[in-house]
DNA sequence: CGCGGAGTTGAACGCATTCAAGTCTTGTGG
DNA sequence: CCACAAGACTTGAATGCGTTCAACTCCGCG
């Protein structure tokens, strides 16, 4: 698979001189196998990533050692801008799957900024869209039931990678086990799995192998309460996934 | 009460100058009661606020009409930057108590940024702060028992207040109701009362007519594995908290 | 005096955790 | 090729944390 590009990645938000002049003051690509670390809390930052391929997850362990994730990024996802600004991150990033990342040495972006402020407003935005996402899931956490955080979780992925061209809105890849996604929605993997089961027994989704399967996306959405107002879309694609999600009554 | 001002609530960050040319462009306060909608989730703003006294809540909505807080922010917090980047919210800001709030119009922030991008890249920094504090009641509402999630909450006004001198290590006002905080800890006000009187019985901390009293700041933090690395505070501030809060024994 | 909001308490129910056992797949080494 | 180990997934049964519904107190306020 291609590496996402920041064109495709944020439709009307970069204009083609601004992509190039990010991708331009980036290094050279840099892969990771599966449950790397890739940033570790607390160390000292001099550049930022951006990731190109795959998923990696944000996590925090509380005191017995139990993880709590805090955020999934998806491909083209800058995943480190915050050690840019803040010098240091609070959490660990692990890699899920295999993942390459490009990274942007602070110093360059430091100098950017200073010359294009329009451009560093973009980099600000994106990192806001970040903490709705942030929000949202506290909102997930705080709020919804079991049944109705994991349907929740798997409408956000779905509209988060169709956004990106990763996936059709019947089907997508999210390679994670189901302990993965217990410490996404806050509940023990025994009960993940056995919610994911009444999930597959109505025919809301089903998740097998690291595949998302959907028959009918709106009934999903429903499930999970779900609204993508936070997430800040390019407006053609928020009146393309309302036409594509709202009514619908049968499906092939 | 006096009202917040920027050098106090950022020791370390804007310098004299940049304190000024931030309040130069604010407009006259305006004052809001208590549980008034200060701003209303998805209209465009053209002006983002300052928060000089009082609290106020970010909140969502479920299906059911029940409410979860997503965030709190107290004196000194930029409580709406994220409509100079993104234009609109996607949640309610509520006023909790009676509270001052100061406009900057985004067309003046637009022009001082293109102007001065070190003092943007430190808003940004204080947008940053507030998404790690995001991730952080992620953590508490995914991992944390019922109490813990209180104490932990606690645990987090105490630091931030005192981080701003609103208060001591030992109590600070907190103008919420027990619902409120039910709201803000992903459970029901039933429970909430409940979980109150059991760290009231076992001495870890009170809460009473909007303020909270704790006996053993310590003991607090333990029972909810509270550290406050994500806050990002002043290095010296960070020291004279481990100084005052780690080894503690015996109290007056 | 009566109303309403906040706080408190009891009892029944149910969702979620825990512990445990067992299946299935995959990769490794005999 | 088979044996085996490890990890992911699945299922059962017991326990308990948290919700729900309900009643009641306390307080400030009109």
């Amino acid at each position: 698979m291609a590496d996402m590009s920041l064109e495709r990645a944020y439709p009307g938000l970069f204009d083609h001189r601004e992509a190039n002049c990010l991708h331009a003051l980036q290094g050279k690509p840099e892969a990771h196998g599966p449950r790397a670390r890739i940033v570790e809390c607390g160390q000292a930052q001099t550049r930022s990533l951006y990731l190109c391929r795959g998923f990696v997850g944000r996590t925090r362990m509380d005191r017995s050692g139990k993880r709590q994730f805090l955020a999934l990024q998806i491909a083209g996802d800058f995943i480190d801008l915050q050690a840019f600004v803040l010098e240091r991150l609070d959490h660990d990033i692990h890699a899920i799957g295999e993942v390459v990342v490009r990274p942007s040495p602070h110093a360059s972006l430091r100098q950017l900024s200073a010359t294009d402020s329009e451009l560093m407003q973009k980099l600000w935005r994106v990192s806001l869209i970040d903490a709705a996402i942030h929000r949202y899931w506290i909102f997930r956490l705080g709020r919804l039931s079991g049944r109705a955080r994991l349907a929740n979780f798997f409408s956000e992925m779905l509209v988060r990678l169709y956004a990106r061209g990763l996936g059709t809105l019947t089907r997508y890849h999210l390679p994670l086990t189901q302990t993965d996604i217990a410490e996404i929605c806050g509940m023990t993997p025994v009960h993940a799995n056995r919610l994911i089961g009444e999930l597959r027994a109505e025919g809301t989704c089903d998740f097998l192998n690291g595949e998302v399967l959907v028959s009918d996306p709106a009934q999903l959405l429903r499930a999970g309460q779900f609204s993508w107002d936070y997430l800040f879309l390019h407006a053609s694609l928020d009146e393309e996934l309302r036409r594509l999600l709202k009514p619908q009554k049968a499906r092939a």
